[in-house]
DNA sequence: CTGAAAGCGCTAACAA
DNA sequence: TTGTTAGCGCTTTCAG
């Protein structure tokens, strides 16, 4: 049972080797009933060319490498899902690298992704050994880009989302339904991303004239939203709304109130960050910033494939915008009417 | 500007290509200073072998594909860290096929994982194109398993965790607090893993002398617990706990019981399924069932590893148990005290 | 313990 | 339009 080969086709077929190599490769230049041959003889053999040879033959992998520390974020999952599917289009597929937290330890020097030329590109999705690795990668001189960097002035090419902007307009909603007391629950320091998002509500509540109170937490999730609130109310803050940095925080914001006999958005408004799935489906149902994940995804194929071809030309950042959506947990502040 | 392969290394080095191949393969049978003039030259070249020429030469690839729908379920996510740990400590890696709803209609025939002998082996992760994948894995002779299959008594390998007992031991849960009118919320008939639970709890109710009551659903979602819940008391049915199917259909019910002014525990109990993870973060902390995430995706590498091995031998499918995890969502029944 | 030789299956000039 | 001829970079017998 020995694996078939282009040979095995050409005998079959009666043509050249090469003949079949093109029909393969799709190469306008063979006569249409050779093709037609070729074709059937590699179905009649059950033919499937091996990468490994092509390859090597060619070079390259048709393998784009992804890296990424968690599968369980509906972000991640939109722009992986995204990243997927440009890629398919364009023939190449997706490698995933998971970093185990274990792993942040470990050097970028050992990822396997980065060995023997097994992939052609990488994307770094949001990770945290993102110096490591752009020193790694460029010293391997692969070709690479980085979806929500966490480094500010990051040398390399970025796909990101303005989450300065985001914040800013999370803050502006919140303003525009005349609340002044507004809480900012920001995420981890250790995120650019929460870090701009702060800035962004800074901003929005000192042009409107307000002071900012934020609270700062430790993680992106539920608990640390609800230990937040739950930490301001005892040292007598009382906000008329919340503007949670991420979607979890938020439901943990929600939690808390309510377990305080708020009602939402009676008396207290609240918005999140990211429109993670639960976002529209929780009642109320949460206001919030939403992630162009799509978009995301192929800017990110895009430009990689872009630097794969021209390893000449330099490639530009990108920064797309986000989107608020208004849903039913944010209303007018009673205290203004 | 070069690429420098093993001859590179066989000149600097001094040595014979073999011998810098065995050092390659971790070979014992090279004299330590050769082993170390080796490395040296590698270090200094900046040597990384190529994997196409690798594989070509081996006959396989190293890489492992696993096929998926999504992402952003907490459940998967574990699965997959720990198939992707697993296959990292024995030098495989995993590439990734995203299965887009659009894609379900096409036949497996044209799956790129499956073509080019691009992988090694295939683990398919709950994927409604089961049968299709079965035949096309088959026909083609590529090593697969499938974790959570949807057809009952499908003809390969499965790794499971038996979601009869799991149904079971949470109805019994229920049963043991003195709870007798149990709602079930099960998720969409489609799922194996739906009926199954569904089953568990039925067998549980029929044993203890009551009569089940089971809505059925069309997602596993927050909405859909939402609805469901509404709709039973809509009706008139006034249970005094819920097992839902599935994390998010618990998380529904919550808030609609909430909703309609419950309270949870002393109202009503409410058990999940899933241990997903905002499981234990929400308030009242749900109690549910766990899946053993870890083990589903060490089994699934150990097995499909094994018959990538010795593809002779007989491989047995795996049935794991889950394990109830007992929070602050249940309570004994008021009733019964 | 080491090395020479023979591929692995395919692509890419270069001719014809 | 087709075929010939070289490799792509590594592993693997099989002798030494």
């Amino acid at each position: 049972m020995k694996k078939v080969s282009i040979l095995d086709v050409v005998e079959k077929s009666g043509v050249s080797l090469v003949t079949v190599s093109r029909v393969l490769n799709n190469s306008t230049t063979v006569r249409e009933s050779n093709r037609q041959k070729v074709l059937q003889a590699m179905k009649d053999l059950g033919y499937t060319p091996s990468s490994a040879a092509r390859s090597l033959a060619r070079g390259s992998t048709g393998l784009i490498g992804i890296t990424l520390q968690t599968l369980g974020d509906t972000v991640f999952d939109g722009i992986i899902h995204a990243v997927n599917e440009s890629l398919e289009a364009k023939g190449y597929f997706l490698a995933l690298s998971i970093a185990s937290t274990a792993q942040l330890d470990n050097s970028a020097v050992n990822h396997f992704l980065f060995q023997e030329d097994r992939v052609d590109g990488i994307i770094l999705l949001s990770t945290f050994a993102e110096k490591e690795y752009v020193l790694e990668l460029k010293r391997k001189k692969i070709p690479f880009v980085i979806i929500d960097n966490h480094i500010e002035d990051t040398k390399a090419v970025t796909i990101n989302v303005d989450n300065f902007i985001g914040g800013y307009e999370a803050t502006r909603h919140l303003l525009d339904l005349g609340h002044s007391q507004i809480l900012h629950i920001s995420g981890p320091e250790l995120y650019l991303s929460a870090r701009d998002r702060r800035r962004g509500y800074e901003q929005a509540m000192t042009e409107a004239g307000f002071a900012p109170t934020v609270i700062g937490t430790d993680e992106f999730n539920i608990r640390c939203g609800f230990n937040s609130v739950k930490a301001c109310l005892a040292q007598g803050i009382r906000p008329t709304a919340v503007f949670a940095g991420e979607d979890g925080l938020a439901l943990g914001a929600m939690d808390a109130f309510r377990d305080e006999g708020y009602r939402i958005p009676q008396d207290i408004s609240i918005v999140g960050y990211d429109d993670q799935y639960f976002a529209k489906e929780i009642h109320p149902r949460l206001t919030t910033i939403r992630q162009p994940m799509e978009k995301l995804g192929k800017e990110a194929v895009r430009i990689l494939l872009d630097m794969i071809d021209g390893p000449s030309k330099r490639s530009k950042s990108v920064c797309l915008k986000p989107e608020l959506i208004v849903r039913e947990s944010t209303a007018e502040c009673a205290a203004h009417k």
